[in-house]
DNA sequence: ATAAAGTTTAACCAAATGGTTGAATTATTT
DNA sequence: AAATAATTCAACCATTTGGTTAAACTTTAT
């Protein structure tokens, strides 16, 4: 036995799973190493820190989403395919990682600097390309006028609530769980159509 | 000297403040009797345990938004006008209390039991009247084919997502405290003119 | 084979945390 | 004014928590 990283491994696995559910606050890091099934020292013997630890998987939680969503933004497909596109893709992370969305919201409202950090030290910006396609749809009159920033935070508005508050969206229409997954997946024709038509000229 | 309630109101504030700010877990009672400039042993005096204090600030949170919510719902004004109605009052709750809605939201997903027995116990749901005047305006052919729960949403989503991802925002926009302020206020007058029009039949 | 480096573990530690206690102080009642 | 009840406080306590240590075990290099 001892394959290689494979420690280090089981920790990061670990540590993404109780830290996204719990938060950094309400995370153990004995709780973390009884998950990864081993000893509570190895946690401190790779990582160093719950700190660390934390910043390791808060970092890869985010870079599971923005590249990828400023990809979208930056890539030569149309104003309405790239609303798709978004949707789907967050669609897609819930389905994968559920809890993501909410544990980075959150942490981001802890601990602004870490985000800015993370922010400046990897130039993310949004496309300018994006900006100019809503630019040039509404010069042609095809949308009216709107701020690209508010445009895109309608879409993430849209997709990422639902998520974020599922367990409100749960409680307050009385939704199992079998409810609320129809619920998600009824959004991801809607969203696209909604969106499009909303930013139509009045 | 001597107000009576004083202490016990003081409690509660600081309480508001810590919690909202920090969450249950990232909570000190130390914290909340400093900041109620008070002796710690008095939060234990007049709520018992941290969990008592909690549950006191959560369902104040709470029942500072639901029941207003479910009160336009349920008015006699139109679709419309309840919209700008929610959109105004989910700017007011974010100018008086900004960090509620993030509060509300992480704990419900952290501790759903505690959210759910308030749900049942003050007999909380989306009123009826709302339902049909969606499923009215649908039929009189003035808005496409949707369920009055995914309008809801829409509605929410829209005021608060931008709201409880503040951090977000700020960061990916380069937005100082104006620039954001500026942006909810644009979002205002918006929100409702996406919303309907984002619903009218293709 | 042997030394060196890397990995794992149990036992331990200091600080922090929610909570308690009993005396002291203040307000209220009789 | 005396007795009673309510309120406040400093000191204290048990538990939890992140983190350390030193020894044992395993792998790799010589």
């Amino acid at each position: 036995m001892g394959l290689e990283k494979e420690t280090e491994e089981k920790i990061f696995i670990a540590a993404q799973e109780v830290f996204q559910k719990k938060g950094f606050d309400g995370a153990r890091m004995q709780e973390i190493a009884d998950q990864a099934d081993i000893n509570k020292s190895m946690l401190h013997y790779y990582y160093r820190s719950k700190d660390k630890l934390f910043m390791a998987v808060f970092q890869a939680g985010i870079k599971k989403i923005l590249p990828k969503l400023i990809g979208v933004l930056g890539s030569e497909k149309t104003l309405e395919e790239k609303v798709v596109q978004i949707v789907d893709f967050y669609y897609y992370i819930f389905k994968v990682n559920p809890n993501l969305p909410a544990f980075v919201i959150h942490e981001m409202n802890m601990h602004p600097e870490r985000f800015h950090q993370f922010i400046v030290s990897t130039h993310v910006q949004i496309p300018q390309k994006f900006n100019e396609q809503v630019e040039e749809e509404i010069s042609a009159g095809r949308m009216m006028e709107i701020k690209s920033e508010q445009f895109l935070i309608n879409i993430v508005s849209m997709c990422m609530m639902p998520v974020i508050a599922k367990k409100m969206v749960q409680g307050i229409f009385g939704f199992d769980e079998s409810d609320y997954k129809n619920f998600l997946k009824e959004r991801k024709k809607l969203i696209p159509e909604l969106i499009m038509k909303g930013v139509k000229p009045s």
